[in-house]
DNA sequence: CGAATACTTGAGTGGGGTCAACGCAAGTGG
DNA sequence: CCACTTGCGTTGACCCCACTCAAGTATTCG
């Protein structure tokens, strides 16, 4: 059933995130809520789009948790990135055309599913527009460089607190931060498949920084930081590969 | 000194670089070579685009090797890619304005500098090669996500062995390779630091891989991969997040 | 032919992994 | 409303892959 993206309330995530990384002239605010889309409700452990597939249509989250990943033939899985209410996670198989990942729900979530075509025409219309999703698609490799030096040269500690401070950011940029309260649904299994570490080594050291008052977690599946300067300093955190400053960026 | 492109031999593999991207009509494959630029000779360990700047021009590497890195306050480093010949690895300033890591030769390099406004009229005037830029850099996203899920999930042997096939790999697809010849001048210091692994562990692993008859390593700084197939099962390497099948790409 | 710059080798160590339970809350169905 | 299941977090014991430190031995190059 084709609506526009404006219809659903998630719409305006796109639109922070968009914002955060540029300019967003009114023109192209409008082109961008007048898709055709189709909304699809998802549950959590689906594949949004699997490996090795070729997909004809990309997605914008408008609420719930996604991520990419990768299965090794073992059985081993990495985590490459983890996906909120505004990102366009699946954008590159636009010029990718086969998937050499899979892209999958963690909750249950909502997706805006645009067909390429629809997007090819909106980009060459508005290439403003085009030149917002390349940057966004470079934040998002920009965000795989900062994970690779983690996992390839921080601590298990420096680790987890580079995440909690990268998912606090990422939140608070699309107003879904209350203070330093934050929903941060993945499993310690999870954390452990993107980090690169055990899920028991990850409850350890999740233990010690909750022990050393620096972070707290809920039942509901929301993360607080208790202390940011301490947090940040632990993990070496350096927002600037976040590139959410538009005022220098322009 | 300003010249054209085409005027120096190196730019053959940015062509074919492109080429193995996909389609480049002949009217961008010419308004490519014509682009003004400057040609600069660099030594090794020379920063092309260094950390926290904001570069005004983006480089084609017309020969030499070269790395994107990144320091952390204790000192250790983090390498997150190589690159050859032909690649465009400083294009990504052209949209995140400020670097959030160094690029830097390893060994002496020529690279063709072009004004990012330069590049940028030219992607408006042919959206064409916009599009096959911004394939390009998803494809070095693809490669963080790969390396990533090496450091993350692979032994120090399926890491290096990986690390073997993705260079061949690459210099094969810009005719840099000869036979199972190509030219690898990373340091075994280098490929710790690309792999997250300390030297001295690089150092037995690829003992291990030379008595195994994989690989073999050249004085002259070249390699050789002696048992694709065995190097290729070690390493679990598979090729699709290389994209670099035009035919079915299209 | 020194002086760097790699590459090698050995011995000892530790961070994080594995394996195997156990606790506990939230369904879910009878 | 209780028995069963399922998913997630937690704990303990043991172990190994890769790291560190320290000392070599080639190469390369001015």
């Amino acid at each position: 059933m084709a609506v526009r993206l404006s219809s659903h309330p998630g719409h305006v995530h796109l639109i922070r995130k968009l914002k955060a990384l540029g300019a967003l002239p009114a023109a192209e605010e409008t082109a961008l809520l007048d898709l055709p889309v189709t909304l699809k409700e998802m549950a959590a452990d689906q594949d949004i789009a699997a490996d090795h597939t070729r997909p004809s249509h990309s997605g914008v989250l408008l609420n719930g948790f996604a991520c990419r990943y990768k299965m090794l033939p073992d059985g081993a899985r990495q985590i490459h990135s983890f996906h909120i209410a505004g990102d366009t996670p699946d954008l590159i198989s636009l010029h990718l055309h086969t998937m050499d990942h899979g892209l999958g729900t963690l909750t249950p979530t909502t997706v805006a599913v645009i067909a390429h075509e629809v997007l090819r025409d909106l980009m060459l219309r508005h290439p403003r527009l085009g030149e917002l999703f390349w940057r966004d698609t470079l934040v998002d490799a920009a965000i795989y460089r900062e994970w690779m030096t983690g996992i390839g040269r921080r601590t298990a500690h420096g680790r987890i607190a580079h995440l909690f401070c990268e998912m606090y950011m990422k939140s608070r940029a699309v107003a879904l931060a209350n203070g330093y309260v934050f929903a941060f649904p993945a499993t310690q299994q999870e954390i452990g498949d993107a980090l690169g570490l055990s899920t028991v080594h990850v409850n350890r050291v999740m233990q010690d920084l909750r022990s050393e008052g620096l972070i707290a977690t809920r039942p509901e599946r929301r993360a607080a930081i208790l202390d940011w300067d301490r947090l940040k300093a632990l993990g070496t955190f350096d927002s600037t590969y976040l590139h959410m400053d538009p005022v220098r960026a322009a």
